[in-house]
DNA sequence: GCATAAATAGGACGACCGTCCTAGACACAG
DNA sequence: CTGTGTCTAGGACGGTCGTCCTATTTATGC
């Protein structure tokens, strides 16, 4: 299993750099430089690029699900655990204040660059759009999760693009702030 | 006043280019290509490609600050000027679906390839800001007329990036609503 | 009409990229 | 030790990119 090994290295070596460097903007050599293996070397585990990227993508998905999953399990009431996800906010904030949101500029990327792998990272949205959605509908507000859970999304992901432009905590901490409040004027007072 | 013409139209077809398929993205000859112009004469107007990049960010900023130096002239209250701002999201709807906000996705490309136009990026995102900030000012809420313009602008940016994820105009006039509903909350009731 | 400058075309260049190929290193079964 | 399959190194290839160079065309002043 030391291939493997190997597999795994490039695909979190790629996973970082997509994200601090952008997809395109990301060479081979890049990757190889981190890994400490040789340029020609990828393509006995990868035969082309976007396998890399389709390997990055998959990676992420899965660890997001088993994150929320474990969230869901942890028998906190749907509102903490919605708190949860907007508390991620602040924990990821150096990475968010340098890099923006991981979802939203890898989307941003691929789509403009007509890329297939567009559908893998649209993906990466519906994984938190049926999550929050689902922790809405047990919250008792069935009728407009979707609505609710697409929302709280464009607002996590308009903050973390101008944290980005802004590299201000003190604004992070406010966004965070307001959302948590909008969460408690969004729950039905009496909760089920 | 002949070569002046062709460079305008660089730049106009950059700024449409780097919009569409982003900055990197775009090459000499895909600008060459719907100027109608030889790939070597774009160096009898621009030096470098950074240089064009330097000119659309520049026309950019001049063309927003107009716009919003325009509306600001017209006479309205401050409030119906934030609902243009506001509304704009849908007058600009087929463009936000398919390429997401001009803003926000140029900055991030350029933020990840540590690309010196960042700042210049930055300040798209300035001329909104101090401008949403002087409306929220003559509004009556000075005190966090910095605060609300930033809210309203990650709000924005981010519903242009979801709504570019998800291509549904449905969910673009849900949030223009929601966030006209805002506008109107934070809108103190004694205006003067 | 001619000299001068502005503007354009088109190819050459070096660099980098993704991809591919081949030879060698390594692990392990016999 | 030997043979076999796994894994790796390093260079070659073709393409594209930004950049540069040099002719040629077009416009302008005298």
């Amino acid at each position: 299993m030391a291939a493997s090994g190997t597999r795994d290295r490039i695909v979190e070596a790629a996973d970082h750099l997509f994200y601090e460097q952008g997809f395109e903007h990301t060479s081979f050599a890049d990757v190889a430089k981190v890994v400490g293996i040789s340029r020609g070397n990828f393509y006995y585990h990868f035969e082309t690029k976007d396998q890399i990227l389709d390997a990055v993508i998959k990676k992420r998905l899965q660890e997001k699900q088993v994150m929320l999953e474990t969230w869901a399990e942890e028998g906190e009431t749907p509102d903490q655990r919605i708190a949860g996800y907007i508390r991620l906010l602040l924990m990821n904030r150096e990475q968010i204040c340098s890099n923006g949101c991981p979802l939203g500029s890898l989307f941003t990327e691929l789509c403009k660059m007509n890329h297939p792998g567009e559908g893998g990272a649209r993906g990466l949205f519906d994984v938190f759009r049926v999550w929050l959605k689902r922790q809405f509908e047990e919250m008792g507000r069935a009728a407009d999760a979707d609505d609710l859970a697409l929302h709280l999304l464009a607002w996590s992901q308009g903050v973390a693009t101008l944290a980005n432009a802004y590299p201000d905590e003190a604004f992070l901490e406010k966004e965070v702030a307001r959302m948590l409040a909008w969460l408690d004027d969004v729950k039905p007072s009496a909760e089920g």
